[in-house]
DNA sequence: CGATTCTTTGAAAACAGTCAATCTGTGTGG
DNA sequence: CCACACAGATTGACTGTTTTCAAAGAATCG
């Protein structure tokens, strides 16, 4: 099948990195199970968590994807997981194939963005705590699946003010 | 001519509002000349702002025009401006007649999302006064035309957080 | 279990926000 | 052209939130 003969199937193990920063990235991934994360390691060695994927989601590093340079990002897997990853040019041959795929891009693209700026949104008018709640529920379903330090990496904030907020929301 | 017959140009005075929360947001908008901002007022009064539009930049709710749904955010006009629109059903039909307006619309998404990609980072790993100093290096040519408590609210961070950032820089 | 990873806690320090007053510059109307 | 008003920027003192650090406590997993 035209599609089979393109895809290539990964598993990774809980902690295995798929692409790590300065590696060229080159494919449209999606994860068929499992959770992947994208993020950076600053130089105190702290991750920011830019994305999580959760099965069924589509995922890679657009920019390094677009413009041929390396990647700032890591990703690596959060669960045990299967990725399935289709290298640029034959996606694009896909495209030309099946022209439909063009407008799924486009949504997914669309929908990624209406997040993006959501987050942004919440990014610069929320407290610490606000951001935590509203993460939860923003995501209530990924919630019990991502350790609270990696929440707070994703949020910007560190894991004790998380145990805090969780303790002050408690009381309410 | 076709695009012609389909175009809006509106004219917007500084601080003129294009559009104010709650109502639809119906068109793709592009600014020709001058700058306009788009923010949520939160229950304080303050503002947030969710991206500046310099000319030859497109700009609009992308969630409101898509969901038909009461857009979140307010448009307004930084200084003097001059602003193209073009209604949705418009648009969507320039689309079908010049199928290589299918493939602009999706570069720009693109762009936009790496853009925002990239706020995001910066939010959630930098302190303010990085944040101010990298949002200088990124858009040199706005920082002079923006308002400095503009700047912040466009951050997350006060005006005179900003102050102290330029103090600062100052004496290196 | 034993080891690792994750979470919680408390105390101190750093950071950023708030508030109110002052200073600066700009533009408008008399 | 001046005077005044207004918006924006700066300052300093203070407050409050969040981070940092180190230690101890759960929880999880091989």
């Amino acid at each position: 099948m035209l599609i089979d003969s393109v895809t290539i199937i990964k598993k990774l193990r809980k902690k295995q990195f798929l692409v790590q920063q300065g590696e060229l990235w080159k494919f449209n991934a999606f994860v068929s199970s499992g959770l992947v994360k994208t993020f950076s390691v600053d130089k105190d060695g702290k991750e920011h968590i830019i994305n999580f994927s959760p099965e069924d989601h589509w995922f890679g590093d657009r920019e390094s994807l677009t413009n041929g340079t390396p990647t700032r990002f890591n990703i690596d897997a959060v669960e045990d997981s299967e990725v399935v990853l289709v290298k640029k040019e034959d996606f694009e041959m896909l495209c030309s194939k099946i022209p439909a795929l063009n407008g799924l891009v486009n949504s997914l693209l669309q929908k990624s963005f209406l997040v993006s700026q959501n987050r942004i949104h919440a990014s610069i008018s929320l407290t610490a705590e606000e951001k935590y709640r509203n993460f939860l529920d923003s995501y209530p379903y990924l919630a019990n699946r991502i350790p609270q330090h990696m929440i707070a990496a994703y949020l910007g904030i560190t894991p004790e003010t998380i145990t805090r907020a969780r303790r002050n929301n408690h009381k309410k």
